[in-house]
DNA sequence: AGTTGACCTTTACGCTGCGTAAAGGTGTAT
DNA sequence: ATACACCTTTACGCAGCGTAAAGGTCAACT
């Protein structure tokens, strides 16, 4: 098989102008070229192409890549930690502007640091704890034996690092609420992204997830006060803004 | 005061290049230029400027802080979690991104990598683990902002290959050490020799080295019970002696 | 044969935040 | 007068393409 420029973009998803890019810089040179001076790609360079996009992918530069694939005794285990070495980098910096991100915006709105437990109980207090437990008891007999112990033991098994994130999914999901709020469109792009983020965020509460159990849980936020006044406390009616936009996200918003 | 670019540029730690760039696009104009086309900044400027780099370091985008700093009601709370939500996503990317290249070189490798807990459980307990980070927290203090997030960097991209070495070091340090107790003279040759070898062994956790960070660890060795601890293990006092050992290597001894 | 219309080509600017010349004017001390 | 430190503007380069612009090619339809 042979292909042209076009045909293998769309074959491997990339864009024309990438295959060109590659071309020039010498990352993915056609097998040949016709008489009209049109690219023609041979299996060879699908195959190669394969392999550039899965590196790709992890990160590296072209020029990396490059290095790999085309020195075959070139040591890439080596060439991944080395970049891996870069990301960890990265991230650790990334750590540090988030914390004075943090520190700045928490000063300039006049409250105090919080350390992680108080942030992670400020969040969801005992109460929705206890609430999230108690809906959960209603998921078991709905929607199998031992969901809830599952779900109980996943966040008793929860480690720092997990917390964290879990922590950090709320803030997320909270900030994006807010603005999707402020937009108004439950079907709209950030409000759909919310959704999406509180999905997300049950992951680490539910074993396993279901747009029906999703749904559920999203009517509860309407119908149990106790949930609606959390989700309200900033701006009434996030609730059934965050409702109505899970109920789209799920696609069973036509069935209630 | 009046100031001209490299004058102010030396004040505020930037290039003139930057200060010419941000007049270029606005975000900070010279008070007035005078006769010879020369940029000459006042006082309201070094402030602006004091600002700017303020946002500047959080990772803002210059046409963000331009926004924040040029319109005077503008919510710049506001436009801080917008970026930190940026920086969440950026953050989450990444630590895909680093779970993918772990997975790939563990595949590539054929399990020759290990995970934290393995690398850990050989040589260093859960304990010392602590310690060193704590440690850590204090080099960061007194070293440098993100010299421990490079050493946790470090730590988790070690091979294999390294990490052997680095047990291995750490075999050669407590046999020399123990020898060099046993003869009694910290400023012996088998003392000095433990000292090198403990410096060779903390270049693996330390991203750069300085004599006075060795003998500030050196200190904690006997000041904090944990250390002690672990080096008194076989024999009660070598902790001390080590430090001593260290002090006089790194030539540090006649300060503290 | 002519004309679409979908494809192909090369050339080149734009994005971010400056670093780094290059080519030339200014200010001041010697 | 000369040297030297300072100032100016203009402009390329960096990564990895997106996005025109200006123009050939190929198959199909009128």
């Amino acid at each position: 098989m042979e292909y042209t420029v076009q045909q293998l973009a769309r074959l491997a998803g990339v864009s024309t102008r990438t295959l060109r890019y590659y071309d020039e810089i010498g990352l993915l040179e056609p097998a040949r070229i016709n008489s009209s001076g049109y690219r023609i790609y041979g299996v060879n360079e699908v195959d190669m192409l394969q392999q550039i996009l899965f590196y790709r992918e992890l990160g590296l530069a072209l020029e990396d890549i490059k290095a790999i694939i085309t020195a075959p005794s070139f040591d890439a285990a080596q060439a991944l930690r080395e970049h891996r070495q870069k990301l960890l980098e990265k991230r650790a910096q990334l750590d540090a502007l988030i914390e004075n991100v943090n520190n700045t915006i928490e000063q300039k709105e006049g409250r105090s640091t919080m350390n992680d437990k108080e942030k992670f109980n400020g969040f969801k207090n005992k109460m929705m704890e206890e609430n999230e437990k108690k809906y959960g008891k209603e998921i078991r007999e709905k929607y199998g034996e031992d969901a809830v112990n599952k779900s109980n033991a996943k966040l008793m098994n929860m480690s720092e690092e997990e917390y964290r994130k879990v922590a950090e999914l709320e803030m997320q999901l909270n900030e994006t609420l807010a603005q999707a709020f402020a937009a108004g469109d439950p079907s709209g792009e950030l409000a759909q992204k919310a959704a999406e983020l509180h999905k997300q965020w049950l992951t680490f509460y539910w074993d396993q997830y279901s747009k029906e159990a999703h749904a559920g849980l999203a009517e509860m936020y309407v119908a149990d006060e106790r949930f609606t006044a959390y989700y309200d406390k900033d701006q009434p009616g996030t609730a059934k803004f965050l409702r109505d936009a899970i109920l789209i996200y799920t696609g069973m918003g036509q069935r209630g």
